[in-house]
DNA sequence: GCGTGTGGGGTTTTT
DNA sequence: CCCCACACGC
């Protein structure tokens, strides 16, 4: 991109009071025009500190504040909406009724939570009701209907208070109560209200499009005095309706903020023709939405690979193949290369794939390190070190270890305690040996003093340690790896893990000013995303949401079939198929120069082979933009090549015992014969290698 | 009453 | 493939 701001990123960035929209397609130089335009309110004399850049990960977050410290040299407020309600709720929950120090429960915990809820009703418990409630709170919450608000359903008015009061006897919120409650919070209290309202003069709205009723509202009443809103997004490339966004919220936004100035950012700098008129042609197929035709002066560029392969397995060879040749060729790195697929589930395979040529990758999202047994586990300890009334936690750590108390007399326990602090009911308990008509057998008892010991211990020990020490006698005094011993299998991965949150607890203590155990746990239950420790380049794995606002010179996008992508759950709404569609745009719009879109004809899906129809997304491309490359052609191709068998030619793959896959880049007879010069990319380097030495195999 | 083993069922996308 | 419910044996 050339130096200089284009005329309508320069408006932008110019423009200071009031509200702005920056509808910025895929690859406009949207990341520029925030922050320089920060930048340039900094220059203005507008403290660092009036300013609030909301966005919609944390890695856009960190990479957004990494940006202003580059550009300023100061320290700005960038963070997610989740985590600017969980900082205006430490402050100011206590005027809800709440208490200021709660836990946040992660899905994993509400889900138990809400299971408990189910149980108490007596609930048939039946498949996937859980699931379903569970999605009907959050819907509830984002959509800010409040748990005495429910009328037309019965069953659902019945459990939604019940776990709301049960969030709440535990001294808990979930995910979407940091949204619900903060809006609750400033509809209730006009002093919270004005606070935040006079605390950033200046707010700034990433991927707007995006947003929730609920983190709309939180937007709006921010800004209301001021009205310096500043909100920058793509209504092509909302994909989290499923979560309550609402796109529509960008295309009123003139209507909300009257006199607002709308820029339009439509020159894209990133991709070349063929891949950027291919993913317009694709969108334009969506009836709803605003046209907008983004164009590039990158040139033609080269043609759209798709690919049909056999079954995953042929797909995902493909994949690790093309890899080859295009770090060989075109000398593109490790970093510049991505795979898209549309489920998690689906990595697997490409992993396989890549593993065994030693090509090293990284897996962006998944099952993040802080959702893993080990370190729920261990926070957990953590949590009742803080905590008398984190029922959950408590559930989680009364057997780490075994302590003779099963499920029985725990459900009694917790049945007796009547929602009171579930901590200080047990220890009532343990030294009574019954209470509220639970009596402990003698084993049991002992067993609940033990636990209560382990607790108390770590609680008396918390002040002399700092917060890496105090994770290391969690681990001692539970005999933590004992426990984890009792699964041979799995033990030295999970070691593994826990001595890393033990390296990143001190590694997070040294960044702080001020490290303090909530505060620790209080940014673990946001981060539930995994971090992409860089160790090496790597070629990046991930789902197709997780690919947005990240770009690659290669991208290939796989699994382009129907009920796969789009969805099956989505084949009967038409909304639903937009925006998948509108997640395909994604996908496409993040390639640089090469993009591959892959299917196959049969997929083991659940156990059994499934036939697969092409996407029909596939077919709304023009084939002026695509370059067929089936899997029996190239098969052809290198039946062609069997006569070579001897020798290796320039590009072919091979295999060396030591060194794994490489490429040949060089063919020609030394001082020792045949001699290659072979590339191996895993490494980087390419090294001489003598054929009658380095006995080099076909993969 | 407790803990372990097994079998069956369910799997979109994320803060 | 992973998680949970259920049943069985201690």
């Amino acid at each position: 991109m050339s130096n200089a701001l284009n005329p309508a990123q320069q408006s932008a960035v110019e423009h200071v009071e009031g509200p702005l929209l920056v509808l910025a397609g895929a690859g406009s130089g949207k990341t520029r025009v925030v922050t320089h335009r920060i930048a340039r309110l900094i220059d203005l004399g507008i403290l660092p500190s009036d300013i609030l850049a909301v966005t919609f990960t944390n890695k856009a977050a960190d990479e957004m504040r990494t940006r202003i410290r580059t550009l300023k040299n100061v320290q700005a407020l960038a963070c997610t909406f989740h985590s600017l309600g969980a900082r205006i709720l430490r402050e100011s929950i206590h005027e809800l009724g709440y208490k200021n120090d709660f836990t946040i429960y992660d899905e994993e915990d509400s889900e138990k939570l809400l299971k408990g809820c189910l149980n108490q009703l007596q609930l048939s418990e039946e498949k996937g009701i859980l699931k379903q409630i569970r999605h009907q709170i959050s819907s509830a919450k984002n959509d800010l209907v409040g748990p005495e608000e429910v009328k037309d359903d019965p069953l659902f008015a019945q459990v939604y208070p019940l776990y709301q009061n049960k969030l709440k006897e535990c001294n808990a919120l979930d995910f979407d109560d940091l949204l619900y409650l903060t809006v609750r919070l400033f509809k209730e209290s006009e002093r919270a209200r004005n606070e935040y309202q006079n605390r950033w003069l200046f707010v700034l709205i990433d991927e707007y499009q995006d947003t929730n009723l609920a983190q709309y509202t939180i937007a709006k009443t921010l800004v209301d005095r001021h009205k310096n809103i500043f909100a920058v997004g793509d209504p092509d490339q909302s994909i989290y309706s499923w979560r309550g966004a609402r796109y529509q919220n960008i295309l009123n936004f003139e209507s909300d903020f009257p006199g607002a100035k709308v820029v339009t950012l439509d020159q894209n700098y990133r991709s070349t023709n063929c891949i950027l008129q291919a993913a317009n042609a694709l969108i334009c197929h969506n009836a709803n939405r605003y046209d907008k035709k983004l164009w590039s002066a990158l040139g033609e560029g080269s043609k759209i690979g798709a690919y049909v392969g056999q079954n995953e397995r042929e797909e995902a060879e493909f994949v690790a193949h093309k890899i080859f040749k295009h770090v060989a060729d075109d000398h593109i790195s490790l970093n510049e290369i991505a795979v898209f697929y549309r489920t998690n589930a689906q990595s697997r395979t490409f992993e396989d794939a890549l593993l065994s040529r030693r090509i090293a990758y990284s897996i962006i999202g998944g099952l993040s390190f802080y959702q893993r047994k080990e370190i729920k586990d261990i926070l957990s300890f953590l949590k009742m070190i803080v905590s008398n009334t984190d029922l959950i936690s408590f559930l989680r750590t009364i057997h780490i270890p075994k302590r003779g108390l099963g499920a029985a007399t725990i459900e009694k326990i917790v049945e007796a305690a009547q929602g009171s602090p579930i901590f200080s009911f047990c220890e009532e308990l343990a030294s009574r040996g019954e209470m509220n008509g639970v009596k402990l057998g003698n084993r049991q008892r002992e067993g609940l003093k033990d636990y209560i010991h382990v607790v108390r211990s770590l609680r008396n020990k918390r002040p002399g340690l700092n917060l890496h020490e105090l994770i290391s006698e969690v681990v001692s005094e539970t005999r933590y790896l004992s426990y984890l011993q009792e699964d041979p299998e799995s033990f030295q991965d999970r070691k593994e893990n826990v001595d890393e949150l033990i390296g990143k607890a001190a590694e997070w203590e040294e960044e702080q000013m001020a490290p303090s155990l909530n505060h620790f746990l209080e940014e673990l239950s946001l981060r539930t995303n995994q971090e992409n420790r860089e160790q090496g380049p790597s070629i990046k794995l991930m789902t197709l949401h997780n690919s947005k606002g990240l770009e690659f010179k290669l991208v290939f996008l796989v699994g382009l079939e129907e009920d796969l992508f789009p969805h099956v759950n989505s084949k009967d709404d038409p909304q639903a198929i937009e925006e998948e569609r509108r997640l395909c745009y994604v996908g496409m719009t993040r390639a640089k120069r090469h993009l591959y879109l892959c299917s196959t004809i049969y997929r083991y899906m659940w156990g059994s082979a499934r036939m697969m129809r092409p996407s029909r997304f596939l077919k709304e491309i023009p084939t002026q933009y695509l370059q067929s490359l089936s899997s029996s052609s190239l098969r052809k191709v290198e039946v062609e090549e069997e006569p070579h068998a001897e020798g290796f030619m320039p590009g072919d793959e091979v295999v060396h015992k030591e060194f794994g896959t490489g490429v040949i880049q060089k063919a020609y007879q030394g001082s020792f014969g045949l001699t290659y010069e072979v590339l191996f990319p895993h490494s980087g380097t390419t090294r001489t290698l003598a054929a009658k030495y380095a006995k080099l195999q076909s993969p």
